[in-house]
RNA sequence: GGCGCCGUAGCCAAGUGGCUAAGGCAUCGGAUUGCAAAUCCGACAUCCCCGGUUCGAAUCCGGGCGGCGCCUCCA
């Protein structure tokens, strides 16, 4: 695991053995979250699942910043409580989230239920000489630490600068407020030294020693966090305690906006993602793209690395996890089970009896089994997601060519042993992805077309399947040519045509005009009725009075009505 | 200016001393299909440049060039 502090990769050795205590720095919550907020707890909750499964007891703390000069602005200008943008803020956080399927977080402290905690800190700095009390402020002073700035690997001497608003306050520029006292009418705690605030960094310090100890084992956070929140908060601790505070700092890069994102921001393309540059909209993201994707596509590259965000990169990646979500409908379409109905090995090696031993020994060899060792050796060298999803599409080749041999979907279907196989290499995906906190449940379905055209479709697909008996390729392929651009796509397979809908052929080029509310599936299944309608008016031209009445007797079915009319047919639902 | 990070195919991206440099997207062939889609097979990389260390370098060292972060609030 790489450390921040030592700046190299190091062997991972826990305080306990056994058991993990993580740290991430959550938000300061002042405002919605943006993308940017969303990499450090979708690498954690991967951190946390595969500690998990190699054995460890992990105990995980994302703590909330609720006190803070930003929120106290922001209420101002609203209008309302501290407290209220606060709670306003959390919620919107934690869904999206719940939404990109981070729910391993243990505990979620916030700064304002650990007051106490923070005060006898900040006393404790004092009584040892570390602190100083100045006009109702408390400071850190960095003076008496020697090692202050070892982990951003500066020195006291090296920062000059006026020290800020509160710079005749402080000893040294460098100082750092532990404790704020309070101007009228802002929120505030008694302390020792009168109504006042945490500073920005002790909260840390009071939380991670509160619920993890005086020494643990992993502290997270952004690169941009590593000066000067985590070199004081090292500076708070360990000053306090005279050992340790954190076995392993790992820092994740920063998200940048991508070339042709457009409108992520306010800035220039490549800049930094931040709210104060105006990102945002992560949950109208979630809501365009779907969770999964957004996580699959951080997961893509090392946790370490710079990412450049755009909405067309996050597509990309659901392209290549749409090629997993074909190969578990496959799994249906053989077996008749539900992927998500697996149920995978959720730690490394189950114990296994003698015999199965045997065969696992046999298997070991296998490609797949390869596959398995590859993706555990990624995941053991600093949690290299990138690698590791590597092998998940190699798992995915495998099990597809598997399919195609063993001619599961013909004259294989049959053939329990091969049909055993394939649910084992599904049963390894499965087992591999979770690990990432993918494909534990079926992807949130964006815009599945409304219930009519799930209606409308199967008679759609009828009148297709008569064509084709007839060899009437020219009526079959206009019904496929007229649905695709929807994104709407017809699949013939041996048990009969499937299809699937996508919301990216809704962008332009759907039919008629895109009215506010209008539903994405209320512009599927009205071009759907337009295209049979038109299927029956030539039916009826070329004399084939059958397909044609069938047309009419099956939307009668489900409720739609036709109305032959001189300059056309209408239809009404019921 | 100080402290760091990065430069691998059209794009994204693993690999950090040694087998044919993973994988994804895109593109182009082939198998399959009535045609498609899906799936499979195949094609597609002077590893930014120069020098050095080494039997051997994308990988280590030095020097360039280019991009970026932090040093002020930030995940």
């Amino acid at each position: 695991m790489y450390n921040t502090l030592s700046k190299r990769k190091e062997p991972f050795a826990t305080v306990e053995a056994g058991k993990v205590g993580i740290y991430l720095c959550g938000p300061t919550v002042y405002d919605k979250a943006h993308i940017g907020h969303m990499v450090g707890p979708v690498i954690f909750d991967c951190i946390k699942r595969y500690l998990t499964y190699r054995g460890y007891k992990v105990n995980w703390v994302v703590n909330i910043t609720d006190v803070d000069d930003k929120l106290i602005k922001k209420a101002n200008e609203r209008g309302i409580s501290m407290l209220q943008v606060a709670e306003e803020n959390i919620e919107d956080y934690q869904s999206n989230l719940a939404a990109l399927g981070v729910d391993q977080i243990d505990h979620f402290p916030r700064a304002t239920d650990c007051m106490p905690e923070i005060i006898a800190f900040v006393e404790e700095l004092v009584k040892q000489g570390n602190a100083y009390e100045s006009e109702g402020d408390v400071y850190f002073d960095v003076g008496k630490d020697a090692e202050y700035g070892k982990l951003s690997n500066r020195s006291i001497e090296s920062m000059q600068g006026e020290g800020g608003s509160t710079g005749e306050r402080k000893r040294h520029v460098a100082d750092f407020a532990l404790w704020k006292s309070a101007k009228p009418g802002e929120p505030s705690w008694e302390s020792p030294w009168g109504a006042g605030r945490p500073g920005w960094h002790i909260e840390c310090s009071a939380m991670s020693k509160k619920l993890l100890g005086e020494t643990f084992d992993i502290h997270g956070g952004g690169l941009d966090l590593v000066f000067p929140h985590h070199e004081n908060e090292i500076a708070q601790s360990e000053c306090c305690h005279h050992k340790p505070m954190v076995l392993y700092w790992a820092h994740n890069g920063l998200l940048r906006k991508g070339g042709d994102s457009g409108k992520i921001g306010g800035g220039d393309a490549g800049e930094k993602m931040s709210r104060s540059k105006g990102a945002g909209g992560l949950a109208d993201l979630i809501k365009r793209q779907g969770g999964e994707r957004i996580r699959f596509f951080l997961l893509r590259t090392h946790y370490r690395s710079t990412v450049l965000f755009n909405e067309p990169a996050i597509e990309e990646a659901g392209t290549g996890l749409e090629a997993f979500y074909r190969l578990f409908k496959r799994y249906t379409r053989i077996t008749g089970h539900d992927f998500y109905a697996l149920k995978p090995n959720t730690h490394r090696s189950e114990s296994k009896s003698d015999g199965e031993a045997a065969s696992a020994a046999a298997e070991a060899a296998s490609p797949a089994a390869r596959c398995r060792e590859r993706f555990i050796a990624a995941m053991d060298d600093d949690f290299n997601t990138g690698g590791a999803i590597g092998e998940l599409f190699e798992l995915s080749t495998i099990t597809n060519k598997f399919c195609d041999e063993a001619n599961l979907e013909g004259d294989g279907k049959n053939d329990m042993a091969a049909i055993a196989k394939f649910t084992s290499l599904l049963t390894t995906i499965k087992e591999l992805a979770n690990i990432l906190g993918m494909f534990l449940k079926p992807p949130a379905t964006a815009g599945k077309g409304d219930d009519l055209t799930a209606k409308l479709m199967p008679l759609v697909i009828e009148v297709r399947a008569a064509a084709r008996k007839n060899k009437n390729f020219a009526v079959a392929d206009k019904i496929r040519d007229t649905l695709g651009p929807l994104g709407i796509v017809l699949e013939d397979r041996a048990g009969g045509t499937e299809w699937s809908a996508s919301q990216t052929g809704l962008g332009g080029t759907a039919p008629g005009d895109s009215a506010p509310g209008d539903s994405p599936g209320a512009k599927w299944s009205g071009a759907i009725m337009g295209l049979l309608i038109q299927l029956r008016a030539d039916a009826r031209a070329a004399k084939d009075f059958a397909t044609g009445d069938m047309i009419r007797t099956r939307l009668g079915e489900i409720g739609v009505t036709l109305e032959d009319r001189a300059g056309g047919t209408e239809w009404t639902l019921a």
